[in-house]
RNA sequence: GGGCGGUUACUCAAGCGGUCAACGAGGGCAGACUGUAAAUCUGCUGGCUUAGCCUUCGGAGGUUCGAAUCCCCCACCGCCCA
């Protein structure tokens, strides 16, 4: 495997924003161990996390162990960081089936095998074992209040009037440092990664560490991912894009890496894929060379979905991408229909309500995610919008028998991406 | 406790008795163009059995032929005085 230096690896690719002194020359020496936190508010994990998720990754890749922290007891309290407003406070058992739903995603993407083998940790088995009087005296005298409210994340928090901070939100950075002495003594963990918006998390643990253990931490941060146009990176039309196949299928994600836009497609397959340094310039030089081509974009989609959902979810999604915006779907055969729809939403209609004239377009849109109403949908059927099965239909188009496929389906289209499937039942 | 100003559709924001389903901007959606892109242009953006009808302008009453617009009460927000 290639042992190439870490830092000087996530340099290249763009991928570090802040780094405590001395970091590079401590990870000369293979075998170091770091971590990065994740907070279990989901029971998967987005595009979002991926980028700490990547951190460890290419640390491993480096020769380096990797610890996945899931803030199982911090992700009781949340972290005030960046946030506007008090967090919502979970419960336990939510907690626990979140982190079980991370873990699968963490399996994929670093090696839980060999000398270097992953770690994948739970805060709760430390934090939620020690008591309120132990954690003041042997933690918290280490902190200094005056310290703490100068941090920008609490600072916001305490000037603005409405939202306030509570005692609790508070006390997250000092947990937060207390992981990482404790994963420090008990792991030999030295190094600390996240977003930029952990910085001052990491600083506080680092400190934590000198004093507990007379130990010597560091700590790296990676850029805040923003979309060029400034939006948060990660969500789509349809919301969040997460790395779980049952909350977004493998072809949407794919999908979601392919509408990837020129500008940002360069950072995005040197943040997200294992590509060297020439394969990727290479692919750059030639989506600027020819555009409409979108070898970058390609790339990138059939990469990433490969590391996370595996190389025949690619095939399935590249399939199913060519079926639908070919236009050609009554030449589909049965298998590969039901490819593309089996991540549509559908309807199931009866098969007798096809009989004879059969029912009308205009009616049955408004019951599908397509329109919103009767309205909207005669709108888009004036203006066009609406096509059966890839073909354009007018106003007063009806559903009839002959617009079955293969006796089973017959495919809705409203704008140019979405889709909806309406099953015949018995 | 007292005085003043506000509360309008997804967001911001006009309207100040009929011509208001409500100007405008943003966002969203659709069409054309394209590369399943960006930019641009056009249309739509409460609902329906759509030349019309129905339900909306913080909540409840009232005045009027007629109210988002006027009056009264209530709730919430902002500013000023104590």
């Amino acid at each position: 495997m290639n042992q190439s230096d870490f830092v000087a690896e996530l340099s290249w690719r763009g991928m570090v924003h802040q780094t405590t002194e001395g970091l590079a020359a401590h990870m000369a020496t293979l075998g170091r161990v770091a971590y990065a936190g994740f907070d279990p508010t989901a029971d998967s994990l987005t595009v979002g996390n991926l980028v700490s998720a990547m951190l460890l990754a290419r640390l491993q890749r480096c020769g380096h162990k990797p610890i996945v922290v899931m803030g199982g007891a911090t992700g009781l309290i949340g972290d005030p960081s960046g946030k506007s407003s008090e967090r919502q406070l979970l419960d336990p058992a939510q907690v626990k089936k979140n982190v079980a739903g991370q873990r699968k995603i963490f399996e994929k993407l670093l090696d839980f095998t060999g000398p270097n083998a992953a770690v994948i940790v739970d805060n709760a088995e430390w934090l939620l074992k020690m008591g309120y009087i132990e954690v003041l005296r042997d933690i918290g005298k280490h902190f200094s209040v005056n310290q703490m409210v100068t941090r920008d994340s609490v600072a916001n928090r305490l000037e603005s009037r409405e939202q306030g901070l509570s005692y609790t939100e508070f006390s997250y950075m000092i947990l937060q440092a207390y992981d990482f002495a404790h994963l420090f003594k008990a792991h030999g963990c030295t190094v600390q990664m996240g977003g930029s918006d952990q910085y001052g998390n990491i600083l506080s643990g680092i400190d934590l560490i000198r004093r507990l253990s007379q130990g010597e931490g560091f700590g790296l941060t990676a850029p805040l991912l923003l979309k060029s146009d400034g939006t948060k990176f990660g969500k789509s039309e349809s919301g969040n894009v997460w790395l779980s196949a049952e909350r977004t299928s493998p072809y949407r994600f794919h999908q979601f890496w392919l509408n990837a836009s020129d500008e940002e497609v360069g950072k995005l397959l040197r943040w997200f894929t294992f590509f060297d340094r020439a394969t990727i310039e290479a692919l750059e030089a030639a989506q600027k060379a020819n555009p409409s081509e979108r070898a970058a974009q390609k790339a990138l989609a059939d990469a990433a979905t490969e590391m996370i959902h595996g190389a025949a979810e690619v095939a399935r999604a590249k399939s199913a991408a060519l079926a639908l915006f070919s236009g050609d779907i009554r030449a589909l055969d049965a298998a590969l229909l039901d490819e593309v729809t089996h991540d549509l939403t559908s309807t199931v209609i009866a098969a007798s309500a096809l009989d004879g004239d059969g029912v009308a377009l205009l009616e049955f849109l408004a019951t599908t995610p397509l329109a919103a109403s009767k309205r909207e949908a005669r709108d888009f059927l004036a203006a066009g919008a609406v096509s059966v099965n890839g073909e354009k239909a007018v106003t007063d188009a009806k559903l009839t028998r002959k617009d079955v496929l293969h006796g089973a389906v017959i495919l809705l289209r409203r704008g140019k991406k979405q889709w909806h499937a309406l099953r015949v039942g018995n």
